[in-house]
DNA sequence: AATGAATGAGGTTTCATTCAT
DNA sequence: GATGAATGAAACCTCATTCAT
């Protein structure tokens, strides 16, 4: 294990090469992610950068596991302070509000940019996979469950897998070039349609 | 442009290079997917790889297309024979099955591991990635309009996108780790129950 | 040796090889200048080209040759035209003419394109290096000490190759990106003078 | 842009590459010159050498600049020096003495040597061919004006032109297999009297 | 005679990683 | 701790030439 940084200084050269990697892959493709160019942008030596990260995958996970933290932070956020409302319509309404943000987009292109790299990879990156399911899933069925007594017969694991794929997929559209020519308030509403029609059938 | 195969011979080296690339990608990942193993498995020298293909893109963008072509086939074969059916119900399954078919999945999986690449790479994929929206698209829009009339009014460009990339999303999903424990019939017919719930949706 | 052509069909596509060769050299430079190129331009295929050529050396020592006998043409006739003018002044002038005839400055410069080939090649090339000197020399030397009596006491030998050195460079610049932006008459006046000015130096 | 070396151990790196280059350039041709013979005739991984140069044409291109600085370099020295002597024959007959010094010829063949690659690649080489030009020439101009009277109301651009052509090409013919077989001292004496007639022809 | 598919040695370039300073 | 020079395996691609048809 590399060393975990104790100064402020040690954190913030990591947060760099975080936040290089990320700009190499959106701009020049994660093709070209490489490690003498991260360190580069990152305005840090190569030698630097192989003292916080023992090799190039780390670097990968870490970026995955920061984009799961995020969109774990703004669904947890957006269900929180749903939970109050009362209609159904709502809850759905806030989540896809916050899953259109402006960053929600880019991390699902991110994952799925990774994702090759993932399978062919040796480092065991199944942590990284499961933890968004561990931690949104459960809260997504009891949700359900509690507002949608509809599903109850419904085999919840299946539904909310269907449900979390949908979405995805839809979000993931979004960043390719035929899905920008679309309206986003347009699909918005589709998608609160699907999710709640899909919910709500019998 | 590389040589075109003029006899039976150079289209069975094509083919064996192609289908030597796809058992790589699978097999190996695609990040071990490299011209010099493509050769060797396809049993033909480095340099008729390259009589071939221009580059190693210009394998990958065929390979894309081919798996397009297929899955239009695939599609186009469902729609025709269910239209003589007459409820929508019907079609929809007959769709969804045609969409669980052994090759579907990995056309979706394949699909997704191209798309770094061709995100990453110089070579202009339009075509390609155009290709299956066109085709299938249309043909979708037809349908919905014919079958379910409550669509009237809702932006069908929209409404088949979203759908579309609900499907995919929920197919690609199946292919992945967390995916593949779930049942194939239960995800089938919630995949079923989504479709139907949301074109009727008013 | 490979097969001289006996048929017209066999010098055609001879002749067309060597077009071909000369085509690519000026257009794409002598970099991409491969035996499957020319074959290609030549609307031949490979196998053919080398039943007329063992090598792809000895394709470029018939275009060196070509070139050669071009310009000894141009010049034997210059030379035997003017013989029967009185003055050295027109004698040179004539010869200047036809040195900035159109295809003169393209046949020093496809010289010198082919020089560092001629050096590198195993084959043997100084039969086609002396064939100019040998051919040129004589008459240059003879018709010199004729007309200007005023050479007698230095040696013909350096005289002429320092001659014809200055006249080479002088054509190899014109086709050099700083060369051709000088008026062509005002550079065949300065060689005229250059030429008259030296073999009349005391 | 390519690693400027930080240290002293980075510029005796690139000093031994070019040396290689060089080496290998005169000794077995331009045509074996290739990015593993100079690394390993250099002493350096072939990794090092990607480390300083982009690619082959960085090399070539380097040679180039700094044969051509050489050149200049030596010009200059003898220029200033015989601003003092007071006859143009004194001049004609140093600047003559100093094209002639050991590493001139070298210079001038390099520079044939380079010149199809320079032509061939895609890299932009103008910059170097127009050093010399612009370097020289304006010296070359200022000098033969203040000595030459006579050369008033002939263009100066193209008497320039004409008698640095005419001396590279006298140089690059003495590297040349029927150029070496003349005495050194009568190429110069016969160079002088080149220059000087044509300079004070009327 | 002509064709063009096939070959593979040899070249160029990349990049993850190490290690001396 | 930080640096950056050095490494070399491994990838990409070219092209002169052969040979079966």
């Amino acid at each position: 294990m590399k060393r975990e940084p104790k100064s402020e200084a040690g954190r913030a050269t990591k947060k760099a090469i975080l936040d290089a990697a990320t700009q190499i892959i959106f701009k020049d493709g994660i093709e070209r992610l490489n490690t003498n160019l991260v360190a580069e942008k990152a305005g840090v030596s190569i030698g630097s950068l192989y003292q916080y990260y023992e090799n190039k995958d780390q670097i990968l996970r870490d970026l995955l596991k920061s984009s799961f933290e995020r969109r774990v932070q703004r669904l947890k956020k957006a269900l929180d302070l749903s939970m109050v409302f009362s209609k159904t319509e709502e809850i759905v309404a806030t989540v896809v509000d916050s899953l259109f943000e402006e960053e929600a987009g880019r991390e699902a292109q991110l994952e799925m940019l990774l994702f090759p790299l993932i399978v062919a990879s040796k480092t065991d990156w199944s942590e990284q996979i499961f933890y968004i399911n561990d931690t949104i899933k459960p809260a997504v069925k009891v949700l359900l469950l509690i507002k949608e007594p509809s599903l109850k017969g419904r085999d919840l694991d299946t539904v909310s897998f269907v449900l979390m794929q949908a979405i995805r997929g839809t979000l993931l559209g979004m960043t390719m070039p035929f899905g920008n020519s679309l309206k986003i308030d347009t699909v918005k509403a589709e998608l609160r349609t699907l999710i709640l029609s899909y919910v709500r059938a019998s």
